[in-house]
DNA sequence: CTATTTGCAAAGTATTTGCCACCAT
DNA sequence: ATGGTGGCAAATACTTTGCAAATAG
């Protein structure tokens, strides 16, 4: 079942990956799938990004423990992403802060577009 | 009741506001705050924002039909929030679309942190 | 037999909608 | 009367939790 899980791609929804697994046969429960995305997301299997409209989805970066800070280009269709990093946008995001004199520093930066296989 | 609305400070969820508005003595109904929030986001009147976990929150901007591109760094203990720009992170952002080809870019970019006053 | 995993169903929480009452014109 | 605004409550949608059956060790 892990394994079912694991091997969904791209950006979905828990809902999502549970209708995609019920059509592929798998007779999963609904808890399973989010008890499971969870756990990877804690044990950083999985990136969790909350796409403009609020939906929560979930995305398997393969079984390297690589933790290093990063962010996504992800394809509004088909849910595909690149792991991209910014150096640029790390130091703006901290500049503009202390500037401010925020403290306690995080950001969240996705990049959302229509990646070249489904512009078509 | 708009107005009562529009008092309201800081980036702040639509359930917080309403239970606000009831402590301060105001009879408002969820719905109303719901209705308005939306108006006001479609007037351009709101900002919206999605926390990093999933929550939707919003501010007012003022009365200025102020629509440029802008961002956010938001105090996360108080809601308070400076409207930011970064052409750094503009430019970031679509050279890094533009290297995948990906097209139709779109981006969210927050910051978040504690505020001076906050962090005491 | 005990511990873990899983699926179902129930409970929660957040948001949207339907509908009727109320206010000012 | 008429149109718009507002409140309650019901309906949706998504996620979490409780619990007992199934499985593994």
């Amino acid at each position: 079942m892990r394994q079912a899980l694991l091997e969904q791609d791209g950006f979905r929804s828990a809902q999502d990956i549970y209708a995609s697994l019920r059509v592929q046969g798998h007779s999963v429960g609904l808890s399973t799938v989010y008890r499971h995305l969870q756990t990877f997301a804690g044990e950083g299997l999985a990136d969790v990004i909350h796409t403009a409209d609020g939906e929560t989805t979930y995305r398997f970066c393969g079984d390297v423990g690589d933790s290093k800070h990063h962010h996504h280009l992800v394809c509004r269709r088909c849910g595909r992403a690149e792991e991209v990093q910014g150096r640029a946008v790390e130091r703006w995001a901290d500049e503009v802060a202390r500037r401010h004199g925020y403290v306690q520093v995080e950001h969240t930066v996705e990049v959302f577009g229509v990646c070249a296989a489904c512009a078509g």
